[in-house]
RNA sequence: GGGAGUUUAGCUCAGCUGGUUCAGAGCAUCUGCCUUACAAGCAGAGGGCCGGGGGUUCGAAUCCCUCAACUCCCACCA
């Protein structure tokens, strides 16, 4: 006897045990068949499994294994980010906690703890998707910092340096304190914050100034103050110098329209070493930089004051020195944005330092230009205006990053300072021996750059580096597998990872890197609170797994998710999930239970009911291969939950379900069994791609199955013939019995009590055919075909009378009511459409079938209205 | 400050190039049922002047204008 719940610990263990022994999610290049590649976004090698992973790599999962089972080659690459920030970070914290500094230890040593912590941490999200039951590919896993992939980054680096695309320079970038190191400007975030603007006098000899600052505490790296030439009020200052409070350092008043004169006092502090502005005009006005900041955003001895003070902490503190100084004019609330890491959240600092770039513009064209033309594909498409803005005005790629872990920059110094670029040292070393023809250099007069790539840097080569195209450029897997088909991923890294591959796979392949994008949205909580984990919303998504298994979760989470729309998570969205498996399941056990007899002649209902219902499924099919082909995963997915639940066990299964004789069930015959097994197989196949798991367990048990068979690989479901006379027929017949059961609800008769009923109809033949499964479904004890209205609670449908006869309990005002509100409505209809028909202008301008289909409206209420008034009249 | 998007039942969303069997779905709610697959269930029901206003049209949730609210992206007014 199998359990009356599902339960899914018991089987998804060993059927994903017998997926990946039976190499069912290997994929070799095939040229018998279409290929289907989707290659992960990588995620954080010591990362582990979130809301938004779940959501995403169960879209991937039900693409792929569609795709497997429409017979393509499918491959699904996985592999992880060697995250430099995020990994460095953990490392430096876990050092600590031993109590060592990364600074006590050599790059050699750092890293070493970085592989021995990748190598802890690396392996537990990817088993964390094999879990949800994703069909990745395993032998192809990559990671972004092994051998070749590095290689492949390095080769990359050196190639655009040697196109003159990379360069070197000063610039004002986004320094994290942090974190140490800089980062892009993509990876800065604007948050409001409310901050005190502080106005503070600088005297001068002949005559002083107030400026006001929210940054009290860089006045001492100023290097001028700044006015607009047409304000009047400061006309007589120009060219003067004023004294920095505190250090009493002179610096000059000047001019420049820059400046909007109604802002704060008209005066502005220029601090080019602090500012990005104040840079650009401290170099249009030749003003001297100091940098009075340390690379922990600490006061340096340039400063003179407050040495060693954390920014926040002099900013405090030198408000009340300004104070009582006097200089201090007043300090008024005021909000601003100001920018912080994304990694660390720490507030940036903009920062002037040497780095290394990636000219965008040139290199970005063919990316902005086919998403533009959709030869790449953005679903959905409301996210090409952002793409399209961003790639315009797209600015230079700060690839260098002051960290260890990560591709280390191949720059290389010569003693003078002069930078080779190369591969590897023995190349830069050859160059310098050709180029500069320093044939005394050794190996050990080379410096390597101390920076690390970007690591975006690295994995903007994904779709290519996994197939190893920069190692062995015309190896068969990326021939076959490049480009890639679809990428899924969320709309965050759009602009860092998303239009960074499509400019590599152009630079490099000449060709797009996969057809079409899938944004997904972010998972919220019911709040549409984002999931962090300082609120403490979101939860575990393996404790989800342990408690409703996979296919409940992967269900349940695309049940509305439309994309680019944010999936607000609901734990009721799983229970719905699980549910949803669990009917499947217990449709399982009925059909498993009954008793099967190979003597037993096949009713007449129950051939219908089968024919009917595989037009229904092919019907369904059809619309489920419309919603994916429109990437509508919500949609597809309603389809294949609608079909099972209402069609195929609501309506289908109580057509066919064997009577009931004495409390003990007949057998059903043995064609309509083998015709229910069949079905069931086909909508298993349907379900497949969203429930692997159980969908695997009942079709290995619908019949015996060879030693190598599964689902994975079963075909997935094609479009059949439609009947669509019947699908009209059975539309009459739900429509029947949900009347008649709506007529027992208000009179208060049990289902249980059987009532005959009388059909006056002109098209007998329909109902004959239908007559058996009325009776069944509606509990009908017989039905009778009449010419005049019987006694009894009528109905009209299409014309055609019905009348259920209810022994004497039925109240004949109330009948009549209730008729009467059926014609009034339906006469009322009729008026509408006759009054559209009569329209000279309706007439003329609409399209043929929209009048036809006018006509047939009028042609039928007019039938409907002649049988209610003849109801009407037999009761008076 | 600039740009884009959204606004349809209590919630989350479908409604393509305008045609009143297009006002829908799922969930939630309500009513009645432990009917021998499933109470994680069965059978039903209610619920929306499609954000407001104006216009185009024989006809608008669907096109145009305008107002309002919300969201996102971009942006250095100290």
């Amino acid at each position: 006897m199998i359990s009356k719940t599902y339960n899914p610990k018991e089987i998804e263990d060993k059927w994903y045990q017998y997926w990946t022994d039976n190499k069912y999610f290997s994929s070799k290049p095939n040229p018998d068949k279409e290929p289907y590649c989707i290659v992960i976004p990588p995620p954080n090698v010591t990362g582990v499994l979130h809301m938004g992973h779940m959501l995403n790599n169960t879209i991937q999962d039900v693409l792929t294994r569609k795709a497997r089972m429409e017979g393509k080659e499918a491959c699904w690459v996985p592999g992880t980010d060697h995250a430099s920030i995020a990994t460095e970070a953990k490392v430096v914290a876990m050092l600590k906690e031993k109590g060592i500094n990364k600074k006590e230890l050599s790059r050699e040593e750092f890293i070493k703890y970085c592989w021995e912590w990748t190598e802890k941490y690396g392996g537990i999200i990817l088993n964390q998707l094999r879990k949800l039951g994703a069909s990745c590919d395993w032998d192809r896993t990559r990671f972004t910092m092994e051998p070749n992939l590095y290689d492949a980054v390095i080769e990359v680096f050196v190639d655009l340096y040697n196109k003159e695309k990379i360069y070197r320079g000063y610039r004002m970038v986004n320094w994290d304190p942090q974190a140490k190191t800089t980062v892009s400007d993509e990876e800065v975030i604007m948050k409001d914050i409310q901050q005190k603007l502080v106005y503070i006098r600088y005297d001068g000899d002949e005559g002083s100034v107030t400026i006001a600052t929210v940054r009290p505490e860089t006045i001492m790296a100023d290097a001028a103050i700044c006015v607009n030439p047409a304000d009047e009020r400061y006309q007589h200052l120009i060219g003067k110098k004023v004294r920095i409070p505190l250090i009493n350092r002179e610096i000059s008043i000047i001019a420049d329209e820059y400046v909007t004169m109604d802002f704060g006092t008209g005066c502005l502090k220029v601090t080019p070493a602090h500012d990005q502005n104040d840079y650009a005009l401290g170099e249009k006005h030749g003003l001297t930089i100091i940098d009075i900041l340390a690379d922990d955003g600490t006061l340096n001895e340039k400063a003179q004051i407050l040495v060693g003070e954390d920014r926040f902490v002099a900013r405090k503190k030198i408000i009340k020195m300004l104070e009582e100084s006097g200089n201090l004019v007043k300090a008024e609330d005021y909000k601003s944005t100001v920018g912080t890491s994304e990694r660390t959240g720490a507030v940036i600092e903009p920062k002037l330092s040497l780095q290394w770039f990636l000219k965008m513009k040139e290199i970005s064209e063919p990316a902005l230009q086919n998403v533009m033309n959709d030869t790449i594909q953005l679903i959905p498409p409301k996210f090409k205006n952002t793409y399209n803005y961003w790639m315009e005005n797209v600015r230079d790629w700060c690839i260098s990053r002051q960290l260890w872990w990560g591709h280390r920059i191949p720059a290389y110094y010569l003693p003078d300072g002069t930078c080779i670029v190369a591969i590897n040292k023995q190349e830069a070393l050859k160059i310098a021996r050709n180029k500069y023809q320093l044939f005394a250099l050794s190996e050990q007069d080379l410096t390597q750059d101390e920076d690390v790539l970007d690591t975006w840097f690295s994995s903007w080569l994904w779709p290519m580096s996994v197939f190893d195209a920069f190692k062995n450029p015309d190896n068969e897997d990326i021939k076959y597998y490049y480009p890639t088909n679809d990428l899924v991923t969320a709309p965050e890294i759009l602009f860092f990872w998303v239009a960074r591959m499509i400019i590599a796979g152009y630079e490099y392949q000449g060709k797009y890197p996969f057809k079409n994008v899938y944004l997904t949205g972010i998972v919220r909580d019911k709040q549409g609170r984002k999931m962090s984990k300082s609120l403490g919303n979101s939860p575990d998504p393996l404790e989800l797994i342990e408690k409703y298994g996979a296919d409940s979760v992967r269900t349940g989470m695309l049940f509305s998710s439309p994309a680019g729309n944010d999936l607000l998570y609901d734990e009721k969205l799983i229970e719905q999930g699980r549910n949803f498996n669990n009917k499947i399941w217990n449709a399982f056990r009925l059909i498993e239970g009954w008793e099967v007899s190979a003597t037993e002649n096949q009713s007449q209902s129950s051939a219908k009911a089968i024919e009917w219902f595989k037009s229904k499924l092919n019907k369904v099919v059809a619309e489920t291969l419309e919603h994916y082909s429109k990437f509508r995963m919500s949609d597809a997915l309603m389809s294949t939950y609608n079909l099972i639940w209402d069609d195929f066990c609501s309506q289908y299964l109580e057509m066919i379900k064997p009577a009931y004789v004495d409390g003990n069930s007949l057998p059903i015959d043995k064609y309509t069994f083998d015709a229910t097994l069949e079905i069931f197989d086909t909508l298993m196949r349907l379900a497949h791609p969203w429930m692997p798991f159980l969908t695997e367990e009942i079709w290995q048990n619908i019949k015996t199955r060879g030693a190598n068979e599964s689902i994975c690989i079963a075909e997935f479901p094609k479009v059949g013939h439609v009947n669509e006379e019947i699908l009209s027929d059975f539309e009459i017949l739900s429509e029947i019995i949900s009347t008649v059961r709506n007529t027992r609800n208000a009179k208060q008769i049990s289902p249980k009590e059987a009532l005959p009923l009388a059909i006056k109809t002109s098209n007998k033949a329909r109902y004959e055919g239908l007559a058996g499964l009325i009776s069944k479904l509606a509990n009908i004890s017989g039905i009778q075909y009449v010419q005049d209205k019987t006694e009894g609670v009528s109905f009209v449908i299409k014309g055609d009378e019905f009348t259920l006869d209810l022994g004497g309990n039925i109240d004949i005002e109330t009948e009549k009511a209730n008729l009467q509100k059926d014609l009034d409505y339906t006469l009322g209809f009729k008026k509408s459409v006759e009054s559209k028909l009569a329209n000279e202008r309706f007439v003329q301008n609409a399209k043929p079938d929209i009048i036809e289909k006018e006509r047939q409206k009028l042609a039928d209420a007019e039938a409907k209205i002649k049988a209610l008034e003849e109801a009407l009249a037999k009761l008076g």
